[in-house]
DNA sequence: CGTCTATGGTCTCACTTAATTACCTTGTGT
DNA sequence: ACACAAGGTAATTAAGTGAGACCATAGACG
């Protein structure tokens, strides 16, 4: 046993390897672990649905709830704050009448959106195989 | 107001945009969409780490415990076998004396790590601009 | 013989987060 | 006065996560 847990599947990823793996082997996992840090939070239900819609462009905060119907408030307001409090996007009050609140990008933001866009990618892609995948699985049970 | 929200923030985001945006406006998400159906999926809090883990080649069960030490033996199974399910690992069951099980990336789990990369490395770049952000916003309240 | 260790799990219970529903506040048009 | 909208908060409920006991098997130890 034990010989074949340092085999290589795909050398190309060695680089990837070292990122996931900036921790101590046996040692409780970093929580400051940038990795994790992000993947915590981008990873949450709306957080990509609210990137990909401000990608289009500042929003307010009820059009945003338009682009995705399916949001609730309290998510919505909770959502937009902990992006803006992590700097990824920009939250700006105009005294109007019923005062309005726009929400955009900012450039740390902006950034994020071409990793997500191949993760998305991949998810299209993908998905037809692991649909099948999940249908095989489940009959086999 | 509403003259500020149809602008495009990064024009060579438009495709990103399609695919985030593939629902009708004003009709429930399609809980099918492919997109939220993989960010479900790889956006929790151990998937992403176990894929890392299997990226350097195939782990026993046992040996993706001690690579990822905070980990409990409950949401490891169960991380494994969704993993499994949607056909991003492969389990291999050797009947030695105590049987030993061995996960590896199937050529569809492969696939996965270069968009995870992207995303691995952005979080390394943005992490201490995130952090400084949170600062700030935190100070300000 | 009885106990100990090891693997790869499962099961139950308690606890921590995430998420939904309902409500509040301010202002505006009718 | 009344309904309504924007933006947000409070209280309630659902889901995710963790700690630890337990299981089946088999070989080594004493």
């Amino acid at each position: 046993m034990g010989q074949g847990e340092a085999k290589v599947t795909a050398p190309a990823f060695d680089a990837t390897v070292q990122l996931f793996a900036d921790r101590q082997p046996g040692q409780p996992v970093d929580p400051q672990c940038p990795v994790r840090d992000v993947l915590d939070r981008i990873g949450d239900k709306w957080s990509t649905l609210i990137l990909g819609t401000l990608a289009t462009g500042p929003h307010r905060f009820s059009a945003v709830q338009r682009a995705i119907p399916d949001i609730s408030k309290r998510m919505l307001t909770q959502t937009l704050r902990d992006l803006e409090r992590d700097g990824l996007i920009a939250r700006t009050v105009f005294p109007t009448k019923p005062p309005s609140v726009e929400y955009r990008l900012t450039p740390l933001g902006v950034t994020i959106l071409e990793p997500l866009t191949s993760l998305v990618r991949w998810a299209n892609q993908s998905h037809a195989a692991i649909r099948e995948a999940r249908l095989a699985f489940d009959q086999a049970s």
